[in-house]
DNA sequence: AGAATTGTCTGACTAGAGTCAGAGAATGGA
DNA sequence: TCCATTCTCTGACTCTAGTCAGACAATTCT
């Protein structure tokens, strides 16, 4: 990436923060400190455990939170109690006055927000709410991370039952691992294998996995999957230039996989990142397709 | 606006603020407290007076200011001394060791910078950056203020003068207010007048005045300007707006206005905003264009 | 020359936002 | 049953980021 690029994005945290930072800090003021703010938001509607807000709060000190809490308590903004069947667990939900004074901040982050389109004609509002809808969407595409895991880790277990529920729904014949080539994820796990897994805030939103089995003509991609939610982020992309990587890295030359048509935006991204389609090269019973890719070592 | 679009606006502020204003505070860090490092930052190559610094950091308090030369002083980084032809006003200026050390914060925020773009491919990463930049000129276009001023306020007259300079050059006959048919601008004055001003950080960046002469067919504008650096941002449109609610306030209900052709933008301008283009209503000799509009009650 | 103004500095405070080290209650496991 | 663990709370701190009032020096105005 390039200088122009960097001095573009700095240009941008500077203007951002001057003026949307200022409004969001601010607006949360309405004369109580920002932490607690902050704490009467979190809350939300139906209550939550305390433990479970300082994580979300990014990790809080415990007695820091209490004491917010105990000036939220007094101010009669929230109630805190005992969880019934484990009652040191404290959980805290918003009174009335509570869930008003919440409601004032909300209206106040929305007029906030309104005077920030005010003075903008029609079609300028307009183009500003998409590109921010487009710098969000592609920065939560940089948020996300993607790192190797054991395919025993509950976070890959958990995008490979999505993944299987996935095709068991959109291949015609249905789909039953049991069936397929790969039976088991052990043959994925290293180093015969690697298996990566992307998270988006810590939640599991896609995976890949690679056998890279020494001696074999080719490293073969396998269980590549994308949650629906974060599909268009260049994920897939991503798995697979991580994948090639790891496949150089092992002295393979080739990458090669096999698909079923049914993926049809799949087969599209293999053909758009360079991989060719080949004769069949295994029995795999759900496949249509099969591609390779020759790596520059 | 409708409530989509605030809630938009409040989503990207969430993201971008957890994304990037972390980021932008946090690069600041290196062990010194945010203050220090804004200061640092804000003296710049050849050193500054310390109440332009104040001045620039959002008018802080003078004591504090003091306060925190001096910790950067005995740190080493910054030398303070005194204006030679004024000796009340102080000077700061980085030391080689300053320097230094604000140079290390700027390739902290180029890596903060090159981070947020690294796990992006290549036309991601574009879009990205295209998208901040739009989101960056509308919001600087959302900050731009319009106010009613008096024509002799130094803000007004720092735009008329860039105005007639403008005209002087892209007229082919030149141009000499003395010779147009609005020779001095007191006739913009309130009440018989408006004369409005777009600031922008402080800084004039447009200005226009419109005639309303009680009994007058129509209220009249003149004197439209818009700084080069500060142009597609919206602000002639926003102008018009302004002063045709004006014009409708003082019960006028048509406006109009001439042009020289040289100014080809302004004439596009005006069509799009609902002007009809009509004879010669004066005997402006610099003008070719005629314009007017019927503006609803 | 004397008075008012301007710019800086010092001292004394305040409030927010945490951190850290226990203490104490409830629970789970051996 | 007892011991370790988990969760919360309290007290005692720290560090930032200011604010405010007044002192002092240099300058400008009258």
């Amino acid at each position: 990436m390039d200088a122009e690029q960097i001095h573009r994005v700095r240009q941008f945290n500077r203007t951002v923060t001057e003026r949307v930072g200022v409004l969001h800090e601010r607006y949360l003021g309405l004369g109580r400190p920002v932490g607690e703010a902050r704490l009467l938001w979190e809350i939300g509607e139906q209550g939550c455990e305390v433990r479970e807000l300082r994580e979300r709060l990014g990790g809080l000190d415990s007695g820091y939170v209490s004491r917010l809490l105990r000036a939220l308590e007094g101010a009669g903004l929230v109630t805190v109690g005992a969880l019934e069947r484990d009652r040191r667990v404290r959980t805290v939900r918003l009174t009335d006055a509570g869930r008003a004074e919440r409601d004032v901040l909300d209206r106040r982050s929305d007029r906030a927000a309104a005077a920030l389109l005010e003075p903008l004609d029609d079609s300028r509002r307009d183009r500003l709410v998409a590109a921010m809808g487009e710098v969000e969407r592609l920065l939560t595409a940089a948020t996300v991370t993607v790192d190797a895991v054991d395919p025993g880790h509950p976070d890959a277990e958990h995008c490979l039952r999505a993944y299987y529920a996935e095709l068991a729904e959109s291949f015609e014949s249905g789909f039953d691992p049991v069936r397929s080539l790969l039976p088991d994820t052990g043959e994925l796990r290293s180093p015969q294998g690697v298996f990566l897994v992307a998270r988006l805030h810590g939640e599991p939103v896609g995976c890949a996995g690679m056998k890279l089995l020494p001696g074999a003509p080719a490293a073969e991609i396998k269980r590549m999957w994308v949650d629906p939610r974060t599909r268009g982020l260049g994920l897939g992309r991503r798995f697979l230039a991580e994948l090639e990587t790891r496949a150089a890295g092992r002295g393979f030359d080739t990458v090669r996989l096999d698909t079923n048509r049914a993926l049809s935006t799949a087969v599209g991204l293999y053909h758009s990142c360079g991989f060719q389609e080949v004769a069949a090269f295994n029995d795999e019973p759900y496949a249509h397709h099969w591609f390779e890719k020759r790596i520059g070592g």
